[in-house]
DNA sequence: CTGAAAGCGCTTACAG
DNA sequence: CTGAAAGCGCTTACAG
């Protein structure tokens, strides 16, 4: 006791914690309090009741000594790293970084840590990477959109680890999922067109039966259709999810027999060089051809004209997905499969 | 002994870990090798030598049972938790995610986890997160680049983390330091611009005096004299770092008694917003006058024309910090502090 | 070349 | 309302 306190002393002398020899442990906290560690580990949890005259001097003692409880050791005796995963294709895609800054704002306040880690789509890099995050001990894992097998989503769960998934089918035993909606976020978009008298609406599509690409193409039928419009098939466009996609699906949409006064397209990057076609071919945006895209990415509002497309709400995926985790982690686990959907939000700007 | 081989031969067989409660220990991987878990260990660890063939069987049972270290319960021994820390002002900017990704491909390497704390530069957000970076014991990390005062670093470590700057002044005590070569990727921006004949050379600044922006100005001043060419104050406008800052900054130089004929932006952004006011003006660039940007973010090469830029090798600099504290982590940490710069590289586009 | 045992810093039955 | 002690799963002196 009387060594403990002097220990205690020093540290709290020697401007804290010197290369992490004397970094103050519980046992400090509960000598120089008078208490047993058991009372201030409770007194830390709040998991059994202590008087107030204790609690106080504790909390006083913890705040003054800047105790820290050591997060192996709390996580060797509890099996739990206070850690969540988000797994996604491209770490600097920032779809996927606006996600990971809403699960860690959750998870912040939570005291829970967020680790972002990349597995490309190519590659077996998805198993590789939920082994180690497995292996890890990380106590909630989000998995993006992708190709994750069964056996992959099945590794987590088994190992204990909640499972959130951003897409793909509500089933027992996959977990939680979240997704946005966007197959009401493309309806909104094209209702907006024909608000705005577009009439023949084409659509340039990333890669047909692709997952966020074929919600997409349902809201735009859905909304022609809503509209008592037709949709014309040499008005639809299938390339892929980028700018040079988007040029050529242009070309495609836009030599039509009869070419269409709106183009619809499934991405922000597609849409944006379907701009360059519709320059190239002197063709003034929206005035002679209204252009759409979908995600709101940083360059929709930096080209000019300024695209007219569909924010994608990321960051509140993001936050939906650690609540989730943490109602699974914290509260009772129990409980069916839910699955949350996001509205998107329409951004008018100049290009329709 | 033998109720161990049975648990072990049980985990093994019921399609391993259900729940996290069959989870493999170092002591199932000891017994059904038939060694002890000392052995195993330095089997492991490769501390110890041992026998050829030993370390054969146990390494092959590690496999079929697919046994992990459990993280806590070496983090508790070693005092290690094998996590690095990225600490930046913005986790959704490209640059810092760019960083990340580098660090992670390091770190992964090496069994390492990255971590990426998001501390906005405006309130007392740093102070907290390296806070609970250092609470949570993590071993090496990085603090962008920041206002971050002398008693954020010194709290890294005292508290026995490495740290790493990402610029600033090299000193000791405070860490290894990595840094992009900004002064030298101005000066060959604007060489490049002299060497296609631009001879009045305008400059739009965001904040003077701010790190990156200094930087980039000294190149510049240095470029031009180099040329022998003299710095114009009507041509040198100062602003932010933003869109609306280009605008307002072109505005100011493009009016000038004698206007330029090429405007070198200090970041792509403030570049994208003089195309903005170029245009709207009706001068054609680059035939009129020469734009260029900084950084190379997406939107660079989406606009039209497409921006010349310098590339900011951003990932390289976390791959480079990564490595500089896995140095002082696995290697001897003593040495004095290193800097390390990494080149930029000039990316020629439409718009000069 | 190998093993028995201490101990890292917590939490949580168990006991009063 | 409080405490003594076991134990989480490793690593590493210590010993042979």
């Amino acid at each position: 006791m009387t060594s403990n306190t002097r220990t205690t002393a020093l540290d709290n002398n020697g401007r804290l914690m010197v290369h992490g020899a004397g970094r103050i442990k519980i046992v400090d906290v509960a000598s120089e309090a008078g208490v047993s560690v058991t009372t201030v580990s409770h007194v830390l949890s709040g998991r059994r009741p202590v008087s107030a005259s204790t609690r106080a001097r504790v909390e006083d003692v913890i705040q003054r000594l800047g105790y820290q409880a050591d997060p192996s050791a709390r996580g060797l005796r509890t099996q739990r790293t206070r850690t969540l995963g988000l797994v996604v294709p491209d770490i600097t895609n920032p779809f996927n970084t606006a996600i990971a800054a809403g699960m860690q704002e959750i998870a912040l306040a939570h005291e829970y840590l967020t680790v972002v880690c990349e597995a490309p789509m190519d590659g077996p890099h998805l198993p590789e990477v939920i082994r180690q995050l497995v292996a890890r001990r990380i106590d909630g894992i989000v998995v993006g959109r992708y190709g994750a097998t069964r056996q992959d989503l099945d590794r987590i769960t088994a190992s204990g680890s909640k499972l959130v998934r951003l897409g793909g089918p509500l089933a027992p035993g996959l977990g939680d999922v979240v997704r946005a909606a966007e197959t009401e976020g493309m309806y909104d978009l094209v209702s907006h067109l024909v608000g705005r008298d577009y009439r023949r609406i084409a659509y340039i599509g990333g890669a047909p039966g692709v997952e966020p690409g074929e919600e997409r193409f349902a809201g735009y039928r859905k909304a022609l259709e809503t509209a008592g419009l037709p949709v014309h098939q040499e008005l639809v466009a299938w390339t892929s999810f980028t700018r040079e996609g988007g040029r050529a699906g242009a070309t495609a949409v836009l030599n039509a027999t009869e070419p269409p006064d709106a183009v619809v397209c499934a991405n922000d990057l597609i849409a944006i060089g379907a701009l360059d076609t519709a320059r190239a071919a002197g063709l003034r945006v929206p005035d002679r051809v209204a252009i759409t895209g979908y995600d709101d990415i940083e360059a929709a509002s930096l080209v000019s004209p300024a695209l007219t497309t569909v924010l994608n709400p990321a960051r509140e995926i993001g936050r939906s997905a650690a609540q989730l985790l943490l109602d699974r982690l914290e509260g009772e686990d129990s409980g069916p499969a839910r699955e949350i959907v996001l509205a998107h939000r329409l951004v008018p700007r100049e290009s329709a």
